[in-house]
DNA sequence: TTGTATGCGTTATCAC
DNA sequence: GTGATAACGCATACAA
């Protein structure tokens, strides 16, 4: 005799009939009862690599199929702490600059079996407010590409959720980080615009305070020191089309003579730049002046642009967040690591250039 | 006394060491034996509009904060068989093409206490297989940007999972769906067009079999007839930047003479189709051929492009997709509802326009 | 207003 | 291999 309010065998009509009278959704006991197993040899069925006998399980499945089962994630991660969710945290302008991200991340997420729960905010400031209700999902982890506080830090290592920086670094704390190389690339399209005999150069980058935009500074400065070359003007913005456009006027004002090269911050800036030097100011690219981009989003490739850029590589850094945060979650890692992968040269038509040194 | 392993009271510090021996997360039992209440007191605490006093609301609130408590959404879920969360269901083209739709949807459904968890797929055939990941998260609803088969809507309805269509219609079949007015937009483009005097039309649009494009078509087609034009000459493809290319390619071969006006199915085939006939043929837009886009995405606005087209009102349409949903998820709303919205017309530099009708 | 007791649907630990 | 049974952490009906 067993306890339960359901009938231990069953038809699939009669189990129908109960669950919509009780208004639930279909659980594991209803398919046991259909299969006339216990119950938790329906919860067995449905963990790979259990211990389950192969007429119990087409049984099982046989009956699962028939009344539409599907296990509750929510239950099972009361039970497991795993919930195979894991929080994106980004800005909106990183989503609408780079969707080729959130498309890699989505489905190197979901080749692991684990799904993306989105959390955007409009100013990275508000990371702490969106925090809030990162806690309240039991996410297994998350990729965060925002700038954090120690304070910040601090709270994931203490509710004890691993996270993975992407494409942002901290100084002065050591944390997992999925990066591109920032100086080396910069020092790289440095190089080979000095090459090609570029004499003045100007910097249109994202906020100052940025550490990914002071590395590209510091490339850029460093290697034309190395080459006895002037310093350059810097413009300081955000990271969008309108930076671009502003950043390429504030240039033009600044200096006597204009530029020959200008290395941008990313791919959006150089756009927005390359279109106001050239319908505003009448600049011929690259003849006059060549401008550079760093990204390689797809509108970088777009005829009317054909930016040469430094192309991040997207897909492989997608993979390394999803394998370091999986390895996480499993307790598999233990030293904060970073892992930096190098930009690959797109050599496009807005700037001479000369041979890769 | 209380059968519960938790003493009644207890030290922050104590109760700390517990947990982190029993190595599990704060729970409102933590919170209520250092508040010294029970734990259905810190529940209510919780839940907005609950009855309790101010005295222990405030002692709870200040125990969960001094233990970092968050309430656990699996365990509420569990039993209020509500997740606030919503699956947002699209393709990696739609999020590569539309971020900024993502992005209000997420802050849409943010606002009403809701968080997205995102399915893509790279194909809208691999809708089927996606879905059954979908029902193991206890999801509120979903919103939807593929087209559906009529089995798979059955099941959402079977399963009691609320969904709305974005983007999308079906024909011969009522579903919940927000879409923009495509017949309207495209008699509006067409009309405006032959007004200014074009009289040999050519459409690039997407798949032959999306509804929505052929709304477009029919739009274009009548209106033409309407004003004993010849008919246009069609091409069909994906949607993206290649595939307008590909069409301006197409119809340049399948004309004698060149159309004087190209209308597009989106904005991203409209600057494909801008780019190749501009740099690859030479043809000067729009003294010599008119191209239309349709959506009004970001780049359209780039001074490289400044795009004729029509803008759809993404963020209201956002609003509607929240709206319907939440309100579906409450059983508020009963029958089968579409949202028409219409497209704004925005007046580039890529066609020669007579006035408004 | 507050506390007790129960159940949500699963996994995990045992005996068998 | 299989079936009882005990958690998981919360919300809720009900008694006090």
């Amino acid at each position: 005799m067993t306890s339960t309010a359901i009938p231990v065998s069953n038809s699939i009509a009669d189990i129908k009939a109960l669950i919509r009278r009780e208004s639930r959704r279909v659980t594991s006991y209803d398919v046991a009862s259909l299969a006339g197993v216990s119950q938790s040899a329906v919860s067995r069925c449905f963990k790979p690599g259990a211990s389950v006998s192969k007429a119990t399980y087409a049984r099982v499945m046989k009956a699962a199929q028939e009344l539409d089962y599907t296990p509750n994630a929510a239950a099972r991660s009361l039970i497991t702490r795993r919930s195979n969710l894991v929080a994106v945290l980004v800005s909106e302008s990183a989503v609408s600059f780079y969707p080729d991200v959130l498309n890699e991340l989505t489905r190197q997420f979901a080749e692991r079996g684990m799904r993306i729960v989105l959390f955007t905010f409009v100013h990275e400031s508000q990371l702490d407010s969106t925090l809030a209700d990162v806690w309240q999902h039991q996410i297994d982890g998350a990729v965060v590409s925002a700038r954090m506080l120690p304070s910040q830090i601090a709270e994931f290592e203490r509710r004890g959720v691993p996270f993975v920086l992407f494409n942002r670094h901290l100084r002065d704390q050591s944390v997992n980080a999925i990066v591109c190389d920032q100086v080396e690339a910069a020092r790289t399209m440095a190089s080979r615009l000095a090459a090609a005999g570029h004499k003045r150069f100007a910097i249109i980058d994202g906020p100052a305070d940025s550490t990914i935009a002071q590395d590209r500074r510091r490339g850029i400065s460093e290697r034309l020191a190395e080459l006895g070359l002037p310093a350059p003007v810097v413009v300081s913005g955000g990271l969008d089309y309108t930076s671009g456009a502003r950043g390429m006027r504030e240039v033009i004002e600044r200096c006597g003579m204009p530029p020959d090269a200008v290395m941008c911050g990313n791919d959006m800036m150089a756009i927005g730049c390359l279109d106001t030097a050239r319908h505003e100011f009448k600049i011929s690219v690259p003849h006059q002046m060549s401008i550079t981009g760093f990204d390689g989003i797809a509108q970088s490739s777009w005829l009317c642009y054909n930016l040469t850029t430094l192309r991040q590589p997207v897909q492989s850094m997608a993979v390394a967040a999803a394998d370091m945060l999986v390895g996480l979650a499993r307790q598999l890692e233990r030293a904060p690591e970073r892992r930096v992968f190098s930009a690959v040269f797109v050599d496009g038509a807005t700037a001479r250039l000369g041979p890769a040194f």
